[in-house]
Order: structure tokens, then C-alpha cells, then sequence
DNA sequence: CTCTCTTTTAGTATCTGGTACTAAAAGCGG
DNA sequence: CCGCTTTTAGTACCAGATACTAAAAGAGAG
């Protein structure tokens, strides 16, 4: 980009930041060829967010968007944790996990509900299911809360049972029964051990 | 979310984390009653990045565009399809399927794959799962491309017996087996039957 | 050429939200 | 009580800024 005089340069700034508004003054200011001051005042006059700000921004627009909390380690929100004991999460029905003709919730919702609360209640580094057993009592339908409580039945060294039930109010919508194992040799994470909690 | 120990805090913590990656360190001690210092060592101990990465990333990925396809009717992509007798569809694990501390996938992923091809293969304007019994095998790593097969096991007026084993390469990774149900009065819904195949 | 006005550059102090490191204090288990 | 884990405190430093002051460089008018 030859840019001659300031205007010039705010118009390039302007389009520049729209594209990629992870770059920073010092590297705006290479790319023009002026000094950071410089750029520091075009984006003052153009009234332009400093970088963390636009990244910000744009990290925003994206969790308002397509709501795909369904990628992380627990599906649906932490309500209530006691490891090796019992665990609680809410999730909340949302349209892309219906069958849009019937606005029933698609089975494997439910599951990853149940599961990814199973796997965390566990106390370990590394848990894994191992085998599950399952039953949808109920169809849930757009809209609904649903409400996991999961209850560690049998805990031995390398495996666990879990059993997890989900209420949508007061019905009964799912249940299931999870094995649990801990991968032998991976007893074991971060610093000491820590047979801890009551 | 009261928290009693190290291990249920930072089970915590990467859950708050992942629903709310804007979360400072100070927000957080102040929302765990404990101090910045503990916060710290917790995410050093998880591997998880400063609130500035982590907005970053979330940012990132925005750009990239979403291309999860993970919310469809299909887990997957259908390879072969022939109604009330068997189906197969291939799924292929991304860094959102697994655990980043061993790059495993989350077990409901799978089970998500079989159980969406389960329903699918199923001659019915609608069905729905009722009760599944599941073996998860062996672990399936990031970058490894599941091959999940259905095979419609017994088919009555109202429910069907779906048996599904996925494989990765030679290796068996998952079976199940779902009973899928046709809700009563939902019989029929488009054209006839389907007797087609391939 | 000089005076003036605009534009650019330089430099300092301060802020946020950290990393990296050291060290002390608090808890707890035997 | 000792020894180990866990938590807290504190320091130095960093990136990428804001806010402000001031000097240098250009450009045009007379």
C-alpha cells in the first residue's frame, strides 16, 4: 500500500482494520511506513478500538451467533459438583438440537448431557466411558431445561459406575448407567496425589 | 458453585472457563473466594491461556467460520443408505471432538454418530431413540476417520432393533445396539415405503 | 527566506492483565 | 511435632495500549 498523505492513509487504515482487526499499531504502523504515534491518532480520529478491543468484539459476535456450547468438555452448565459423589448440570434445549418436524430433542443430546457429566464427577486426570446403558423415557421437547443429576454408585481404583438421571421439571426424561474407567498408568496428573475431599 | 478442594475447583474451572472465556483472573479468584495466585496455578496446571488468548481464539475460530457440522440431522457423512435394512456413514474427529489433554474423543460423539445413523436408516417419517446399550471399545483419537455401519436387526409395526459397530481402519472402536421407536399415529408420513436402495 | 499552521514523531507516565519467579504462610496427615 | 501439599503474597518484567507534552518536519503565504 503506497500511501501518500493522511487521508489516504485513514481510508487504507479503515479497510485494512475491517479485514483483519487483529493487528496491532506497530504492525499497522510498518506496513504504512509512519510511526506508531501516527497510526495512534488515525485510529483516535476514526474513533477505532484498540486491538484487544476489536478482538474482543469479534469474539463477542461469535458467542451471540450460533450458540455451539456443544464442543466443550461438559454439555449443558455446571450446577453442583461433589467429586466422587454427585454432580448436577442444566441444559436448555435449543432449536439445532430438534428434529425441526417434531421438535423433539435428538437422542444423542441427552446422552452427551448425561455422559460428559458422568466423565466429570469422576475424581481423576483422565476419565473415559467405558460402557453405558441408557433410556429415553420420555421425548424432551424445544424449550425444555433439563436437569442432569449424576450419582457415583461404585468406585473402585481403576473404574466407576455412574448413574444419571434427567428430570425436565418434575418428569422423568432420561436415565442411564455409565462405566466409567481411569487408562491404567494415568492414575495420576499434575503435582502430588491427592486422595483428597472428605 | 460452592467448591471444596483443588481438584473440584479446577474441574470448575474449566467448565466456567469454556461457557465464559472472558472471565479475568481476578473475576474468577473473586468468584471462587480464593486468591489470584491459586487461579493461576490452576490454569498452569489445566494448560489453559490467558483471558487475552482465550478471547483470541474464540475470535479466531469466528473467522474461520463455522463449520460445525455438527447440528444436522446426521452425525457424520452418509456413505450408503438402504431404508430398514442398513446404513453407513463416516465421521471424522477434529480438535472439538476430544479431550486436548489426551486427544481423545468425548464418547457422545461416537454415540452421537451411531445413534443419529440408527434413527436414519429407520423407513419412518419419525422416530426416536428409546434405549441404547453401547461399548466404547477402544479410544478414538484426534484425526482418525470412524466408519460407523447400521444394520436393522428386527422391525416390528411400531419399533426396530438397530445394531451399530464403527470401526477405524481394522479396528473396532464402538458398538451399540438402539432400540428406535415410531411414535403411535406416525406411521406414515410421505410417499410409500421405501424399498429402494442404493 | 521567514513566519505560521498542519502533520508527524518522540518521549514519559500510567493502566490492564498477565508471565515468571521466590518465598512465606496455612492446612493436613501421620 | 514434622513433612508435604496447597495457598497466598510479593517482586520484576512484558505487551499493547491510553493520555499527555513537546519537539521536529513540511508546506504554503507573503
Amino acid at each position: 500500500m503506497a500511501v501518500r498523505n493522511r487521508r489516504e492513509r485513514q481510508t487504507a487504515l479503515q479497510a485494512l482494520l475491517e479485514s483483519n482487526p487483529f493487528l496491532t499499531d506497530e504492525e499497522i504502523a510498518g506496513r504504512f511506513g509512519v510511526s506508531v504515534q501516527t497510526i495512534r491518532l488515525d485510529r483516535m480520529a476514526l474513533g477505532i478500538p484498540e486491538v484487544r478491543e476489536r478482538i474482543r468484539a469479534v469474539a463477542q459476535k461469535r458467542l451471540e451467533g450460533p450458540r455451539s456450547l456443544d464442543t466443550g468438555e461438559l454439555i449443558g452448565e455446571l450446577i453442583e459438583l461433589e467429586l466422587d459423589r454427585m454432580a448436577i448440570s442444566m441444559f436448555e434445549i435449543r432449536e439445532e438440537h430438534v428434529f425441526s418436524r417434531t421438535r423433539i430433542a435428538r437422542g444423542h443430546h441427552l446422552f452427551a448431557q448425561a455422559n460428559s457429566l458422568a466423565v466429570a464427577v469422576i475424581d481423576a486426570p483422565v476419565a473415559l466411558t467405558a460402557s453405558a446403558e441408557v433410556r429415553f423415557v420420555r421425548p424432551a421437547y424445544l424449550g425444555e431445561r433439563l436437569v442432569a443429576k449424576a450419582v457415583v454408585k461404585q468406585k473402585k481404583r481403576d473404574h466407576a459406575q455412574v448413574d444419571v438421571w434427567t428430570r425436565s421439571g418434575e418428569d422423568r426424561v432420561f436415565e442411564g448407567r455409565f462405566l466409567v474407567v481411569q487408562p491404567r498408568g494415568e492414575r495420576e496428573g499434575v503435582a502430588g496425589s491427592g486422595e483428597d475431599s472428605h
